[in-house]
DNA sequence: TCGTGTCAAGAGCACTGCTCTCGGTGTTGT
DNA sequence: ACAACACCGAGAGCAGTGCTCTTGACACGA
C-alpha cells in the first residue's frame, strides 16, 4: 500500500506522491465533517480540481482510500498516546496509564469520525487488510508495557483464579507480551482496555445522554478505578 | 411514529398497517444481511413488488425507516434480556446478572448489524428521535434493578469515595433509580454496563482477532468479574 | 528521437434517495 | 346514492454515487 518512500527520483513519481498525499488529506477533511458513509470520491476529486476517474489512478477503490485513512487514524492516535505516555516518568505507572487514557479520549473527542472508523462498527463488506494490524496495536502496546512494569515491580494485585479454557484462549495475546505475565493480569489488562474503548465509544455515541451531566468527571473516575484494577493506583 | 394500533377499522387502515409491517420486516432482513449502510429503500420496495415512491407513503424518509428498525432492535434486545433475567430466581442476583450479560451477547452475535445500529457509531446526519429513548433503557433498567436489590440486601461492596463533581454529574441517572443508592454503586453499575457493551462491541468489530482464541470463555470470565465489582459474586 | 508507460479527462452504466404529477380507488359526509 | 375528499400506487425525473472504459496528451528512459 504505502511504499517505503525512498526519495522519489523522477518528477512523475514526485508528483504522484504529492497528489496521493493531497487526496488522503482532503479525504480526511471530508471524513472529519461528514463521516465515513458520507465520504465521496467524487467530492474529493472536485475539491482537488480533478475528475473522479483520475482519483482511481491513485486508489483502486473507495475502500482502499478508506484503508489509508484507517491506517492514518491508528497512527495518529498511536503517536498521540505515545507522546503523552512518554512525557511521564517511567516509574510513575499510574501517571502513564492516566496519560494513555486521557490522551486517547481527547483524541477521540476531537476526531469522532476517525474514532468511529477504527473502533466503530466496520463498514459492511469491508475487510480490514493486514496493513492495519500493526498500527492498530500501538495503544495497546503502551498498556502492555505498563502491565509488564507493574508485574516486574511486584505491584500486581492479588490474582484471581483463571479457568483453564481462558488460559489457553489467551495464547494469541501472550505472543505480544515480551515477558511472562500471569493470566490474571492479562485479563485485567484486557478488561481495562475494553473499559477505555467502550466508555469513549458510549460517550461519543451519545449513550450517556440523560445519564451523565459531566462526562469529563465521570471519565476521570473511571480511569482512576481502572488503575486500581490493575494494581497501579 | 407507531400508533397505539386500536384495531384498524377500515380496510384501508388495515392494509396500511399490514404493509407498514411488511416494509419493516423486509427492511430488517436487508439490514441483517447487508448492514445499515446497504439498506436501500428501492431494494426493499422491489422485494415487496412495489415501486420505490410508494414506500414514501409509509416512511417519509430512509432515516424514518431506520428509526423504526432501531426501536425494533432495542425492544427485541430488551425482551430477550428481560425474558432471560426473569427466568432466574429473584434472590439470585448473580444469576440475574449472568442472564442479562449472556442473553445480550447472544442477541448481538446473532444480529451483529442490528447491534451496530443501536450501539455502534451513529449514522452521520442522523439524530435519534425521542421515541428511541424509552426502549433504549430496557436493558439498563434490569441492571438497575439488580443494583437496587443488592443495595437493599446490604450486599454492596465497600464503597470507594466519589468526588463531588462526579456526584453532581450523576443527577440524570439518579432519576432513573427508584430508591436512593450510593454514588459508588451507581459508578460501579455504569462501569459494568460499559464493560458489557464495550466487550461485545469489540468482539463484534473483530478487535479480539490475534488477541483471544476463545471469546466465549473470555466473556464468561468478564461477566463473572463484573459481578464481583458490583458485589453480587 | 522514438517507443513505452502513465496520466487526466470524458462518457457512460447501474445504482441510490427523494420529489412531483397523474390517475384510480377507498372512505365519508350529505 | 352520490359527490367530495383523502389516500394510494405507478411512473418520470433530478441530482448524486462508485466504478469502468476509451481517448488523447504528456513525460520518461533508451
Amino acid at each position: 500500500m504505502v511504499e517505503p518512500t525512498s526519495a522519489p527520483r523522477t518528477a512523475r513519481a514526485r508528483a504522484r506522491a504529492e497528489l496521493t498525499r493531497e487526496i488522503v488529506d482532503t479525504a480526511r477533511a471530508h471524513l472529519s465533517s461528514d463521516g465515513a458513509a458520507g465520504l465521496s470520491l467524487r467530492a474529493v476529486a472536485r475539491d482537488l480540481g480533478m475528475v473522479s476517474s483520475a482519483v482511481y489512478r491513485y486508489f483502486p477503490s473507495r475502500d482502499e482510500l478508506l484503508t489509508a485513512l484507517i491506517i492514518d487514524a491508528y497512527n495518529s492516535l498511536g503517536e498521540e498516546a505515545e507522546r503523552a505516555e512518554q512525557a511521564v516518568k517511567r516509574s510513575d505507572l499510574h501517571g502513564r496509564w492516566l496519560a494513555i487514557g486521557n490522551s486517547t479520549r481527547t483524541w477521540a473527542l476531537v476526531r469522532p469520525h476517525e474514532w468511529a472508523l477504527i473502533y466503530g462498527s466496520p463498514v459492511p463488506g469491508y475487510q480490514a487488510p493486514q496493513d492495519t494490524i500493526v498500527p492498530a496495536t500501538r495503544v495497546s502496546a503502551l498498556l502492555i508495557g505498563i502491565l509488564v512494569d507493574a508485574h516486574t515491580s511486584g505491584l500486581s494485585p492479588a490474582p484471581l483464579p483463571v479457568p483453564r479454557v481462558v488460559h489457553t484462549s489467551l495464547t494469541p495475546v501472550r505472543q505480544a507480551i515480551p515477558v511472562a505475565v500471569p493470566d490474571d493480569l492479562i485479563i485485567r489488562g484486557l478488561m481495562v482496555w475494553s473499559q477505555l474503548i467502550g466508555t469513549i465509544s458510549l460517550e461519543l455515541n451519545g449513550q450517556f445522554h440523560n445519564v451523565l451531566a459531566d462526562t469529563d468527571a465521570y471519565f476521570e473516575t473511571v480511569i482512576q478505578r481502572c488503575s486500581i484494577d490493575i494494581g497501579i493506583a
